[in-house]
DNA sequence: CAGTAATCGAGACGGTACGTCTCGTCTTAGA
DNA sequence: TCTAAGACGAGACGTACCGTCTCGATTACTG
């Protein structure tokens, strides 16, 4: 061994593009944001959009599932910071940005693509819930508990109840409100409802 | 003339039979039970359980979407009656009748679609709403007017922040809340955080 | 039963194209004639240029080899009539067949083909010649047999002989002698030049 | 100047390896004798089975075409020495030699390659005529004239038809006499049929 | 002996065709 | 007229090779 191997080495042969990597992800979120569901989507519609050969998809993913949850897992939009002044300011930034999040046209049909395929495919449905869902329900958490600590909500509260009733009410507002973008002080409104239950 | 006719002629030749349009809707609802979406449905795979030509369901129903809402619709389970003794009561009849509904192994999966596939399909969502969820939801209404009419629940509640919060929330948990059967308790206990700000 | 039924029943279910069949077998010799080899042949390129699906292709030859022997067999020109009169005259006649038959253009690439192809494809082999070497190989031998019986060619003949020298001689041409169509007199000269040591 | 240079100068650079080279010619060899068609031989599998990559390949030979042409000519057996004694004994050589080329493994698949599929790759045949057939054919050619010299054969015998009838009956009997080996008499009793025709 | 340059193996690349599958429609004979 | 059966044209599936390309490593000559 004349040169020191670091760790793990470069496997032989032409290393695997990159441009095609993130041109197939690009592609199958163009075909998802342009309404195709899990099952309508075709490799083939892919590949061509995507200005690649069918091979180099199958090579990096063996199936539509994983490809699909890596192209969604792309797009977990990062948490919004919390001001931390009051625990009703920061509840409702989190649900501004749910709220924002189905607004832009990629982020309305992703989320509508994962909350609907996840239960017709489970694999998908739990490395979506891991990466996307999970850290958006941790700050939740973190904010309902703090104000249980500052004494800004009862201390007795349910915190898995007081989430279930912030996060479900939004849900089904995005899911059965009047159709078209959802008012702008809906967050407010939500957070004010619940707090009422909620404040000591 | 043999038979006497009754009012409209019956149309010339064989009539269509029932027991095919039976087994079709059966062979339908078996398969959505058992885990395929709107789009894994394949009407081969329908007609072929049903003992069925495919031509037998294409000359009722023109797509898949319609077979699907007509099968969905065969099992819409009735209102649960109302009491009517208290608010409280109702609501935790209501939300009962939703967890249950999600208890049988048809009803679950047929849930689950008509939840998922809804936006991919949005007549099939239309008419399931028509059908499905507007009965319930005016149910839901119609209990809260009474508790703010007998002022069991605040004067100036907004109605419609209410119903979001109480089926939202059940909503919630059944799509993310922990595996398996939701518990027995969940909608009283989900009735009593949400009274707590709904209350006067 | 109402209606006597003749012998074997008719399968249930739409009956297979006649059209299609002819479309694809067209299709495949076109493309035999424009010089494509048994393996350059690609069933997409017979389905397209048939205006067919590639499932009605598969449906009836589960194989390209099985396609191109059918094919083949549709061109199997008849025997030309013997005029009886000599056996010299009706040797000519043979050899003339086997050299105008190589003229059409289709006949020549077909002719090609089958002799190309032929060893690496066992079965095609097999079937072709059975269709369309074997009666022409009994025409030849028959008519050797007669000039032996008549006395027009020597008692001891070794026949098999005979019949090989006759077809390997103008088939030698066919392959190795100069390019272009074959001179009009060859089959003459080959007859002939055979008769030498065949007379008595 | 340190060594002499011999003419042409050695390229620079890392020269191409001997060594890869014979192991590609025989792989491809081996896999022609194993039954493969020109068009079913595929490079990846010679390079895979001459442990070589696709590029140590393609930077020697454009296409399969040449690279079939170079490997069939390796194997160009050398004519047999011919006695000489008698125009008789020098045709048996001739058509034995013929006959046995045709009886080792790799030499009757590398004939049948080489005829079969010489009409589709006219490069290939080109060549293949040039280099294997051709020496045969002036051999045989100088025999005959010798014949006629010595007046073994009739003097106005039509040289390039006598040619014929040897290269062709032997030829016929190869491709569609019976199955299996020819009989070892076979030659001679080619000759002896067209002596009879051929002798003065 | 260090530098230069063509070769080596491996294997990824954009493609084409494969043979299979299922789609929704069409076309039969029989009920 | 409706039914079951099943053929139809269409087109996606995942695989195998094509001929080209890009890697790091190797191997000879040159300065």
């Amino acid at each position: 061994m004349t040169i020191q191997e670091s760790g793990a080495a470069r496997p032989a042969g032409r290393p695997r593009s990159e441009k095609a990597e993130k041109a197939i992800i690009e592609a199958t979120l163009d075909l998802i944001a342009e309404g195709m569901g899990v099952s309508e989507l075709s490799i083939e519609a892919i590949a061509s959009r995507a200005g690649v050969g069918k091979t180099t998809i199958y090579r990096r993913w063996s199936n539509k599932e994983d490809l699909v949850v890596d192209a969604l897992s792309t797009l977990k939009a990062p948490l919004p910071p919390l001001s931390g002044t009051s625990v009703r300011d920061d509840l409702i930034t989190l649900l501004e940005a749910m709220r924002t999040e189905s607004g832009h046209q990629r982020g309305r049909c992703v989320m509508n693509i994962a909350m609907s395929e996840a239960d017709r495919h489970p694999r998908l449905m739990e490395r979506f819930v891991k990466r996307a869902i999970e850290p958006r329900r941790l700050a939740l958490r973190e904010v309902i508990e703090r104000g249980v600590a500052t004494g800004e909500l009862r201390p007795d509260l349910d915190v898995a109840m007081g989430m279930a009733i912030l996060s479900g009410t939004m849900m089904w507002h995005t899911k059965w409100g009047p159709a078209g973008d959802l008012p702008a002080d809906l967050p407010e409104r939500i957070v004010d409802a619940a707090l009422a239950g909620m404040a000591p």
